[in-house]
DNA sequence: TCCGGAATCTAGACAATGACTAGATTGGCG
DNA sequence: CGCCAATCTAGTCATTGTCTAGATTCCGGA
């Protein structure tokens, strides 16, 4: 019964954490409260984490780990750009805690060297999935469309998770509103 | 000197609170801090604003006015969706504390009758802003198109302001680059 | 002008939290 | 087998949000 060492508290931890940020916000989330989850003493998870904010670094870590997977997809396929946007926005809603503290840079460590290198790595899968543009932009037009595109998938992924759009949507899945909302943008018909 | 009652400390502790979310996010806010910093008692600001959830409930309120009036513009205009995009936009990027707390329902009351009663508001002007689509679409493309625009203002505001896109930017004006990259989308070149 | 209720503010208290410290327990490696 | 580092406990402290009771001031009606 319950031994000294609790096995694998550093991931008990994320994942309660994960769950309630995923329901309620990282704003009521308590340290102690997920050591009491945990079963264990209430200064636990800060010899994993360090610190609060570090806990969340930690989930802000996972989550640009996760995202570039996402992106990637299986291996060996070069999706266009609008189907990057869609993974994007399947991501966002599918880890929704990871997505939320991804860009709450005030809750963490924003300089953690952990942190810059997954944000390169995923930078780096978003740049690599630019290779088929449509239409030929080519130049600093690259960038932009890029923008775009990010700027698009991820507000429209905030505003669904805000009960903003969700009157719009009916029953379709959000990834295909997405595209045809792309579809729209960037091939002037729900293509 | 020091008079008992303090002229307008609801004012007061609003406005230290943007500065203080504007700078930092809404995260650090402290109650008993706004309170010192305007010379009160700890629990004076709660007279005001019953709760933390209360005080930031008329930022989001105070946002959606002021939204609202960025939106509808010098009165008599009706500007197109990318326009209505740009205004949104600036609106963002001018008073970012504003802007912040209304896109975290976490944070406030989300159900309070004033802040319904305010987002109603900027939703008709959204909607009557969309009196003059590009192209001819029609039906329920209308709100396609809207949801299109909103998105992609929301996350070029959002994106910007996470110092995500600062180093693509150089060293233009933000509204001008949303400029570029909603014509972009919307009219198939940056026209 | 005066007075009484209402608005505004103070002062004190309480539980909860994040962070720190010192020390106990345990696992693993030479 | 022994020892060191990792892991965890227990205690403490300042700070915060919220509640209550009471003090001070403002304002409208007589």
């Amino acid at each position: 019964m319950a031994s000294y060492h609790h096995g694998d508290l550093r991931r008990a931890v994320l994942d309660a954490a994960l769950e309630l940020i995923g329901r309620d916000g990282p704003g009521g989330l308590s340290m102690r409260d997920l050591a009491r989850r945990a079963g264990v003493s209430h200064a636990a998870p800060a010899h994993h984490f360090k610190d609060k904010a570090g806990l969340l670094t930690a989930i802000a870590v996972e989550g640009h780990e996760l995202l570039a997977a996402s992106l990637a997809g299986p291996p060996g396929d070069s999706p266009d750009l609008r189907e990057l946007g869609v993974r994007y926005v399947r991501f966002a809603l599918a880890q929704p805690a990871h997505f939320e503290v991804m860009f709450r840079p005030d809750l963490y460590h924003r300089d953690a060297p952990e942190l810059l290198a997954a944000r390169q790595r995923t930078d780096g899968l978003l740049q690599a999935g630019m290779s088929g543009l449509p239409r030929g932009s080519r130049g600093g037009d690259e960038e932009l469309a890029r923008l775009a595109v990010w700027s698009l998938a991820h507000g429209f992924a905030t505003l669904w998770r805000g009960d903003n759009v969700a009157r719009i949507a009916g029953d379709r899945d959000p990834a295909q509103i997405f595209r045809a909302i792309a579809g729209l943008a960037f091939t002037g018909g729900p293509a």
